[in-house]
RNA sequence: GGGCGAUUGGCUCAGUGGUAGAGCGCCUCGUUCACACCGAGGAGGUCACUGGUUCGAACCCAGUAUCGCCCA
């Protein structure tokens, strides 16, 4: 990786202001009180003011590092999970743009989907109709319910157009909020590239990405059983599953065989659904039921004969070992009802209900009897009828014995799926074995192999995913604020709509509403009409929009120069949550229409837990906003707080932790000012020669911080930031503590005019060590960093190269006079054996600047070289008069033996 | 039922074969000479458990337990 000329000011914007060091002002030189306060709003204005963060659209691929950031869903709130997963983005985007790449990192709301649409109803009073026509200029009756749902009665049914328009119009207010949020933390996002997953380029691509894959086959209508939400009126995906426990009662129901009426007990919990029954079912091994294969029963209430089926999916030691499949109750079903080839017998429709008119396939005349009693009639109520009949006739055996099952949720909803079939676009993912499927399954699977995931071992969640597809990706849905299927179906002569025959629109066009645009060769009026053209009226699942955040933030085939800059992406952050939704639904798309990956790494961050170490929620009272943590803290604490966490693992919400990353950022702001005002503001801007620094400890501290440099800078190219993290803290708190307390005498100097050789020698490593220092610590603390680097240096930080460890190598050997290759190990023994004179004082409770008049320091044997090369800085450092070095074999760490104090200063 | 991860001082976590680490908290002390949003020193752990491999195991292997998550 090499850095790219051109792409780095090293100089200040040619304002040509008066304090010329600073490219900011209201920064000037060192200020004497230093303060985290304000820091966020200041700089983060400076940023965009001079487009610290502005994407170079001229950098080619290779120099350019491209961030898919998953938008976050702006009705939601933003919680400090947010928080946390979008500083681990951060920290990595900081790093290549140190590095030299040119970073792309746009970002965008996902406005698109059920949550918003709720909340336009209620702040409008208004619903969508999509029969209706499009209304220029409409005014909505209400602006602002706000909290108050307004009753459905009262809702001014509009056209999806109008209804699209007022979500985008009030999506904004959110919109602005989050950047407020994203910018006090400092996300160094371009905002020039921000899009909206409802936004009209989204939508085209959305309906373009469609019309591609229904073009290649991949996109597909089918009338086939799915997975229905009673209560949202909508079919569901599963990856919008959810299985929770239900508490339902198992029923012993006797069928009879056809050949001599011997009853075959079954369990059920739904035997309501004993009219849609297509066959029982037993495992193929299960020798009590061996005898009945291929005999056929009759069903008790309603007299039809099904046939005794053998599936391996039976499970024998579950009720009695023989299932009824039914037309539809469960997955198993509809697995059954596949691979055995059972016919379709449906009494559950759309509302729940079952069908009012009675079945041709119930022939008996009691069995339609029965039959009447249930039209209509929900579930619920069905099952109550259905029981008290078995009990009736006898074929209910005992009573219905309580049990937990799980059954099958759409993850916003509060009743049980249903399973009923309808016609549903779908849009293959290798989750049916038909067609091309089984192929696109493991080119999928293969798809996850070549994704660098962060950490790794969250691979085996994408293929346990993949692995376990039953289906296609359904993405129709009978909602309203979502992106439009894109197609129109021809109403024949009689009246009948021709669903095999769909009318796509012209690319150009998008995006288009089917609801109020008209396709080619129709007028309005031939709409609804015999003869002309209907509208498909569902949307697309909003994942079918979010799965192409890559091409909407990258401008595929709106801007191909700019695509052929950023795709495929290089990195993808995002939750573990999301592995089976978001990051696989984008690997689908990508996989489809490019044929590649639409990332290079996966970044996955984990959980933040509450104290009880379950996941946060708003539910737990926790009322702390992301806005308010950040004020509280400091945008640079927080910030510390989530680097600190590595990808993948859950992490503890630790107001301790934010402390710490505080105190960091103030040492960041104090040390800085300590160590650069030894020479006086006059050299400051004097060029860093590291040809001067000469003393061995100086060498040392350098070597030592070379050290870190090299490692740092492997830990992030790894996406190993709590690494890097760890290793420049530690370094800079020896450099503070330590280093910095040796050599302050040193640094001060004589007062002379021209500082001494050992003087110059002290300013200069500080100053190089300030530089490498704040550079390191700048992807996680933007703020401190870059007001330090204010004071002294050009430019911003955040545009400054990442630091090198061959400068500081190089500095380290520089002497005139290369004694050794200097050794890191120096800094540190030193550091010890000033911890001894410390420790002497310590015991005796006195003060730290207690002269100690004589001791004798035993250092360990392999030591005495090191502190001996120290031995004047720890003198000054311990205020030690007279010091007798010794080295010991057996010593483990320094320690000083027989010290005198001097006695207490009278006050 | 299958899979993944975790289990290290009071707390939050580092540590992948060689004498147990950090920060916070705690205890003692100091201090307005960069930093009280401070500094120094100290106490505190049989690394969940049981076996195994090895000269040597927090670390590798097998199993157990507990917790969390994903999928059935």
């Amino acid at each position: 990786m090499t850095t790219a000329p051109g792409t780095q000011p090293s100089t200040a914007p040619s304002t040509g202001s008066a304090p010329s060091t600073s490219a900011v002002p209201g920064a000037a030189r060192v200020p004497d009180k230093v303060s985290l306060d304000g820091l966020e709003e200041r700089w983060d204005g400076a940023w965009a003011e001079q487009g610290t963060y502005a994407f170079d659209r001229t950098a080619t691929r290779d120099q350019v590092f491209s961030i898919d950031t998953p938008p976050p869903t702006v009705s939601g709130s933003l919680h400090v999970g947010h928080v946390f997963s979008y500083t681990h983005t951060d920290v990595v985007a900081r790093f290549w743009r140190m590095r030299g790449r040119e970073v792309f990192y746009p970002m965008g709301w996902d406005d698109n989907g059920l949550p918003t649409e709720r909340r336009v109803q209620n702040y409008y009073g208004v619903r969508c109709d999509p029969s209706l026509p499009y209304v220029p200029a409409f005014t909505p009756p209400h602006e602002g319910g706000e909290g108050k749902s307004v009753k459905a009665a009262d809702q001014v049914p509009i056209s999806r157009r109008n209804f699209v328009e007022l979500c985008e119009r009030l999506t904004v207010e959110d919109e602005r909020q989050f950047e407020a949020l994203w910018r006090r933390l400092g996300l160094s996002v371009d905002w020039s590239h921000n899009y909206q997953t409802i936004g009209e380029p989204a939508r085209a691509v959305a309906q373009k990405a469609f019309l591609r894959n229904l073009a290649r086959g991949e996109a597909y209508q089918a009338e086939a059983p799915g997975l229905w939400d009673v209560t949202f009126q909508t079919a569901v995906a599963q990856a919008e599953l959810e299985a929770r426990d239900y508490p339902g009662h198992f029923h012993r129901v006797a069928f009879h065989s056809t050949a001599d009426g011997t009853p075959i007990h079954i369990e059920t919990t739904r035997p309501e659904l004993i009219p849609a029954v297509v066959a029982l079912i037993a495992h193929p091994d299960d020798e009590r039921y061996q005898h009945l294969f291929g005999t056929t029963v009759r069903s008790p209430l309603f007299g039809v004969e099904v046939p005794v089926l053998a599936h391996p999916a039976a499970e024998p030691d579950k009720g009695a070992g023989i299932a009824m499949c039914c037309t539809f109750g469960d997955l198993t079903d509809v697995q059954w009802w596949r691979e055995l080839q059972l016919p379709t017998r449906s009494v559950i429709q759309r509302d729940g209900r079952l069908a009012r008119e009675t079945p041709e396939w119930i022939e008996t005349a009691t069995g339609r009897g029965y039959y009447a009693e249930l039209a209509g009639k929900t579930t619920f109520s069905a099952r109550q009828a259905v029981v008290d009949a078995l009990r009736d006739t006898g074929d209910l055996d005992g009573e219905p014995t309580a049990t937990q099952r799980m059954a099958n949720f759409f993850e916003k909803g509060d009743k049980p799926l249903e399973i009923v079939t309808s016609r549903q676009w779908y849009i293959r993912n290798g989750g049916r074995a038909e067609g091309r499927g089984e192929g696109l399954r493991e080119e999928l699977l293969a798809r996850g192999q070549e994704l660098e995931f962060h950490p790794d071992f969250m691979r085996v969640r994408y293929e346990n995913w993949v692995g376990g597809l039953n289906g296609d990706w359904l993405i129709s849905r009978q909602r309203f604020f979502g992106v439009s299927i894109p197609l129109w179906y021809p109403v024949d002569a009689d009246g009948a709509v021709d669903h095999e025959h769909p009318i796509v629109p012209d690319e150009a066009l998008l995006p288009v509403d089917p609801s109020s645009d008209v396709p080619a060769g129709y007028t309005a009026e031939q709409r609804g009409v015999p003869g002309g053209f209907v509208g498909e009226a569902d949307v697309m699942d909003t994942w079918a929009t979010s799965s192409l955040t890559p091409q909407i933030a990258g401008g595929w085939e709106t801007d191909p120069d700019l695509f052929e800059r950023v795709f495929p992406m290089d990195v993808r952050p995002q939750g573990q949550d999301i592995i089976r939704t978001w990051l696989f639904s984008t690997v689908v798309r990508s996989h489809l229409e490019h044929g590649s990956l639409p990332w290079k790494h996966a970044a996955i961050s984990g959980w933040i837990l509450d104290p009880d170490r379950k996941k946060m929620s708003k539910s737990k009272g926790n009322v702390v906003t992301p806005m308010g943590l950040l004020e509280e803290h400091g945008s640079d604490a927080v910030r510390y707080w989530a680097a600190s966490a590595r990808l993948g693992t859950d992490a503890a919400f630790e107001v301790g932790q934010m402390k710490i990353g505080r105190r960091l950022a103030i040492k960041v702001l104090n040390a800085s000012k300590f160590a650069l005002t030894f020479g006086g503001d006059g050299e400051l801007d004097a060029p860093i020669d590291p040809a001067t620094v000469t003393v061995a400890l100086d060498r040392a501290m350098l070597a030592g911080l070379a050290d870190v440099v090299d490692k740092a800078t492997a830990a992030l190219e790894a996406y190993d930031h709590t690494r890097a993290l760890e290793l420049t803290e530690t370094f800079f708190w020896t450099f503070c503590d330590d280093y910095l307390e040796l050599v302050k005498d040193r640094a001060y100097g004589s007062g002379d005019e021209t500082p001494s050789a050992q003087t110059q020698s002290a300013r200069t490593a500080l100053r190089l060590a300030l530089d490498t220092l704040l550079r390191l610590l700048a992807p996680v603390l933007p703020f401190a960093t870059e007001e330090v680097w204010s004071w002294w240096r050009t430019g911003s930080v955040h545009r400054a190269p990442w630091p090198a460890s061959a400068p500081l190598v190089e500095a380290a050997g520089a002497s005139g006079d290369p004694i050794e290759p200097v050794d890191p190990a120096m800094l540190g023994a030193a550091g010890r054996a000033l911890a001894a004179l410390r420790k002497v004082k310590s015991e005796a409770k006195v003060s730290m600047r207690t002269v100690i008049t004589r001791a004798e320091l035993v250092v360990p044997a392999g030591q005495l070289a090191l502190v001996e090369a120290a031995l004047d800085d720890v003198r000054a450092a311990g205020r030690a008069a007279t010091l007798t070095l010794v080295g010991a074999d057996d010593a483990e760490v320094a320690q000083a033996r027989g010290a005198e104090l001097e006695p207490p200063q009278q006050v």
